[in-house]
DNA sequence: GTCTATATTTTGATAGAC
DNA sequence: GTCTATCAAAATATAGAC
């Protein structure tokens, strides 16, 4: 009989790869919400572990610590969902739908996803006081933005207007605005009515279309990623 | 003689109760500093007492702990810049100058004031994650929210257009774009150019006067401050 | 690779001197 | 009213068993 350590490259099981990086998984979904609910400081590395069914122990073996687990959430789950929906709109009919899309994706998150802007919030804070970190939020953050002017860009082209110099522009008010209002209709859903984000968005594509996008931007260039003004 | 219990009130120095508030309000001062550098959980309240040139004590004496001075600090500084500038701005002449001046606020904000946007991202998680403090929080962006409102009404009125409908709507995405991009800059000031919010609260006011304020929301009413869907 | 037990440090909060 | 000294709890990180 051969011993255990030379064939048993058939899923019988998991390889032990597999199941590390399984566990890092994980781990990595129990830091997002108990990060989210908790913030950075105020979670304990006990809470992530137990609350992913693993030890202290574990955790300290898969990531170098609580801090380095926090950096590899920001590495790896930074993207902003506005930018993912905004694909999904992509390729739908060039009339309101998008917009419509979009304000209803606000109002989900503000209501029922409580985690994923408290997180942002988290990454947000994390990053600005701790410099050496803001670049790769700032990457994340710049793919979103160019994903959602992909899907602006398409978008305007179907209604039959320009569609060059300031989108990049367009998509970041687009995306500030998001987060904006899904902090302060969490603050009071009375302050955020349900079409508020819809109707705003509207009148921005609207004036854009009419003006042949001459709102916002025209003078200062944007660079993808330019220089933190931190470290 | 009379013993200096009795009549000692003239400006000899400072009152006991003079002196107390002055504590107060150093505390609370360095509290608000620490806060914005460090967050609710990562600041201690030995830093802060120090901070503040006073002992552990000293804190402990004028405030329950760390929570009540938190609290005291929401409920005494929580409310926003915007809508103080706004006032500022107020009654100037009617034409773009309001939108420059509000371009220029949020240029400096996101620049120079690292600790304003911080601390208020540090309100609104706390307020999140402790929701019998959110209606406080909810009181002070209402105010402010009312404040840029009135302001913007007499703006529009100068302007010779309708002032009546939405106009809470459009403060308040006024407010959420000012935070947004405060944000999306200090991630990266290239997503930001220094005049992307002048130009896009053009856009907005613009579409408001031509339209006749039809721009977002005369379909559902804002209350002045609504119910909060937390607790 | 994961768990249990623990060393070390730090924190919020309190007691008593002045 | 403020300071100094200190307690008790909780946290990060590590060491060694399995």
């Amino acid at each position: 009989m051969a011993t255990d350590e030379e064939a048993p490259q058939r899923p019988k099981r998991l390889t032990r790869a597999e199941s590390k990086a399984r566990t890092r998984e994980l781990l990595l979904d129990a830091a997002a919400e108990t990060f989210a609910r908790k913030g950075y400081a105020g979670a304990s590395v006990e809470e992530i572990a137990e609350s992913a069914g693993f030890s202290i122990g574990a955790l300290y073996s898969n990531f170098g610590g609580k801090q380095e687990l926090f950096l590899a959430l920001l590495e790896s789950r930074a993207s902003d969902r506005i930018a993912e929906a905004a694909q999904l709109i992509d390729g739908r009919q060039p009339d309101g739908t998008a917009a419509a899309g979009l304000g209803k994706l606000l109002i989900e998150t503000a209501d029922e996803d409580v985690a994923f802007e408290s997180l942002r919030a988290e990454f947000w804070l994390y990053a600005v006081r701790n410099p050496e970190s803001m670049a790769t939020f700032a990457e994340r953050v710049g793919e979103s933005r160019d994903a959602l002017t992909g899907v602006i860009a398409r978008l305007l082209e179907g209604q039959g207007r320009g569609t060059d110099y300031p989108l990049q522009s367009i998509s970041t008010v687009v995306i500030a605005l998001f987060h904006g209002l899904v902090q302060l209709r969490r603050i009071d859903p009375g302050f955020v009515s349900e079409d508020l984000f819809e109707r705003t968005l509207a009148c921005l594509f609207t004036e854009a279309t009419m003006t042949g996008v001459q709102l916002p931007g025209p003078s200062a260039e944007q660079s993808g990623s330019g220089e933190n003004a931190d470290d």
